[in-house]
DNA sequence: AATGATGTTAGAGA
DNA sequence: CTCTCTAACATCAT
């Protein structure tokens, strides 16, 4: 679910709130201290000067040239709600304000490191282009899409062709272009990257503007459930027919995720 | 009780 | 060194 409109949505949310507020106390909360969750209480007088997002990570710029970098992970939710449980970080500002992060199954990350100091997240260090970035066209999918064998599916997991995908909206980016999740990603044939690209670009897009997608946990930094379930067209829809041709969806592990995909209209 | 879940990453082997 | 694959992380719901 934390996928990248999840993890925009929240950005969105948290920005009036953050921008330019002054960190006054940082803790963790039954989180130990370790490469998940680190060096909190480095932000304790800094300001945040901006509230960005890069794939499904959100970068907040530090005053004193540190990084507060947030993954919401599976199960993350950052609320202003003191949650009942599994609550990992508090964090509170000069202006009165207090925000908590909450992360039931602890996959979450919340640190400061300095900035542009990725050496701990590897996936935020290698990260693809921003899908909404102007210079990612379908020559450049392309281009990437041919660096590896791997199944197109979990290629778009990696995060390294371009960053934000997660295991629901790629199902659903490859349903609507009727690519098979196990095509060879340097397979996939080049006359369909136009198609490619802007399913990936209008999907996420849609998904935004419908504040994401909630399967269990997700929720908006407001308590709201994101409402781009109800457009799912092939994420968990295994068994159900086919909203394009009428044949039965099916589910099946490809790289060790669940993936959910037509066999009759999906090559 | 057993199974599966949205993400990332360490480690192993090629 | 890079690419690829697998399992592990922790907790809850069914």
């Amino acid at each position: 679910m934390p996928e990248l409109p999840e993890v925009e949505t929240v950005r969105r949310e948290l920005e009036p709130w953050l921008e330019h507020a002054i960190v006054s106390h940082a803790a963790l909360v039954d989180a130990p201290e370790g490469k998940k969750y680190a060096n909190l209480s480095r932000c304790i007088g800094q300001t945040i000067e901006a509230v960005q997002r890069r794939g499904k990570f959100l970068i907040l710029p530090l005053s004193e040239g540190d990084e507060l970098i947030i993954h919401l992970g599976m199960t993350g939710i950052i609320t202003p709600k003191l949650p009942a449980k599994h609550l990992r970080v508090k964090l509170e500002f000069h202006n009165a304000a207090t925000l908590y992060f909450q992360d039931t199954r602890r996959f979450g990350r919340f640190l400061v490191v300095k900035a542009g100091e990725y050496q701990s997240l590897p996936t935020l260090a290698s990260l693809g282009i921003e899908p909404f970035d102007e210079a990612f066209s379908a020559d450049y999918l392309a281009k990437q899409l041919a660096k590896s064998r791997t199944a197109i599916k979990t290629y778009l997991l990696s995060q390294k062709p371009v960053a934000g995908l997660g295991n629901i909206y790629a199902d659903e980016v490859l349903w609507q272009v009727q690519i098979h999740p196990r095509t060879a990603s340097n397979a996939v044939p080049k006359n369909l990257m136009p198609q490619l690209r802007d399913a990936i670009v209008d999907i996420l897009q849609k998904s935004i503007e419908a504040q994401g997608t909630t399967l269990n946990d997700y929720r908006t930094v407001n308590g709201e459930v994101g409402a781009y379930l109800e457009q799912l067209n092939a994420y968990g829809q295994a068994g159900k027919p086919c909203p394009r041709c009428k044949g039965l969806l099916e589910r099946e592990v490809i790289g060790g995720r669940s993936s959910h995909f037509c066999p009759q209209c999906q090559q």
